[in-house]
DNA sequence: CAACTTAATGACTTTGGGGTCATTAAGTTA
DNA sequence: TAACTTAATGACCCCAAAGTCATTAAGTTG
């Protein structure tokens, strides 16, 4: 006796995106190597046969997962700062408080830990990312804090460094999150740790009042 | 014809250290489910049989690997907290140094990185390295932040964010190293990146003088 | 409703790498 | 130097998972 009529539903335009998040998901969770196409399929509703309809093979799927996750988030924090008036320190906070809003607390913040764990097994990805987004990251951080030490608001600190110092702290952040931070007792308050980072960046960078 | 006898030499003391030592270097670059076993006895300068006689199996070489990681720097740096007169930012800043000699320098720097990325596949390795590093070394920090606070030397911040906060810049420089950090154009100067840090914390962290 | 197009399936093939073990040879002992 | 112990080897087994493709059925057209 054959199988019976199992329900499929010819859905194409929803399949690349549903399997995306299946693939983004499962990346983040268990590293490339680990996860097994034919679980992505299950998660995405769908058979292993109908994934390779869309990708050509895991590292495509792979490819296309960074690609989906830079979204115009670079774009639009590049507008943010264009437009902006006021202190430079308030720019810094705008920027990540926009950044936190459409990749922290998404699940696209799982990029960043998935990215340092399998840069060196993909170096032409990796170069991608870090052109498209941690470079313009750093750019933005650059001119704000250039943007501050010209102003007389900041301190005047090697810049390049600064960028990664201010940066790190936000980095680290997700990655915990999606990797030891289940293994700690208390759990972690994000507002909290990110409110203590801009008040050590606050007194940090700024010039002190005489 | 049979093979031509291989030269084989018999050194039973060094196999474990040289076989971690290898083991340690894939790990960190290729991850774990993309090392193959083959290659770290190669590496090891033996066969794989021979890594067989001493890691039961590839799970069980992942946490000697660890394991061996710890090495006492911990206690060490809890003997030098114990017996530290000065300021609580001197003992940060000597915290640190220690931890850089002893970790940050050496091949252990990447272990952070290695855990971070397979922290969700080996969840009793990583409780072992939360409990035996991570909670050691935050009740460091956190006792060096406590001790500030309670002589006026540092300002009143929520203390367990603070920890992470300061730690986080220290840890992502190293899971830097080993994933993007070859992309950027401009060699990284490590000892300017920490320098930058400790100058931000420094004045973030104290009390502004009056 | 018959003929046709194509999204979807899952059984099948292939292969890379984890793990085993019979064999070999380095070193030791009498 | 013969007999013996054990470190070391690498050919082999086996399975899991990547990737394929003939078949099925959902939807479309006339």
């Amino acid at each position: 006796m054959p199988t019976p009529a199992p329900a499929r539903k010819r859905r194409k335009e929803a399949r690349p995106s549903e399997l995306l998040a299946a693939a983004l998901s499962l990346f983040v969770d268990k590293g490339y190597a680990a996860t097994r196409l034919e679980d992505v399929a299950t998660l995405a509703g769908v058979s292993k046969g109908t994934l390779y309809l869309y990708y050509a093979n895991k590292e495509a799927l792979f490819m296309a997962v960074i690609q989906e996750g830079i979204v115009p988030v670079l774009a639009e924090n590049e507008e943010i700062a264009a437009r902006h008036t006021g202190s430079s320190f308030a720019l810094l906070e705008k920027l990540l408080e926009h950044w936190w809003s459409r990749i922290g607390c998404t699940a696209y913040a799982g990029i960043p830990k998935l990215m340092v764990a399998e840069a060196r097994n993909f170096p032409e990805i990796a170069a991608y990312y870090y052109r498209n987004v941690i470079a313009r990251g750093r750019a933005l951080v650059g001119a704000a804090l250039q943007r501050g030490m010209d102003s007389g608001e900041f301190r005047r600190l090697d810049i390049e460094q600064t960028i990664d110092v201010v940066i790190a702290p936000v980095l680290m952040l997700l990655i915990w999150d999606f990797s030891l931070g289940h293994f700690k007792d208390t759990p972690s308050d994000t507002n909290a740790y990110l409110a203590v980072h801009m008040d050590l960046m606050r007194q940090g960078l700024c010039v002190p009042r005489v």
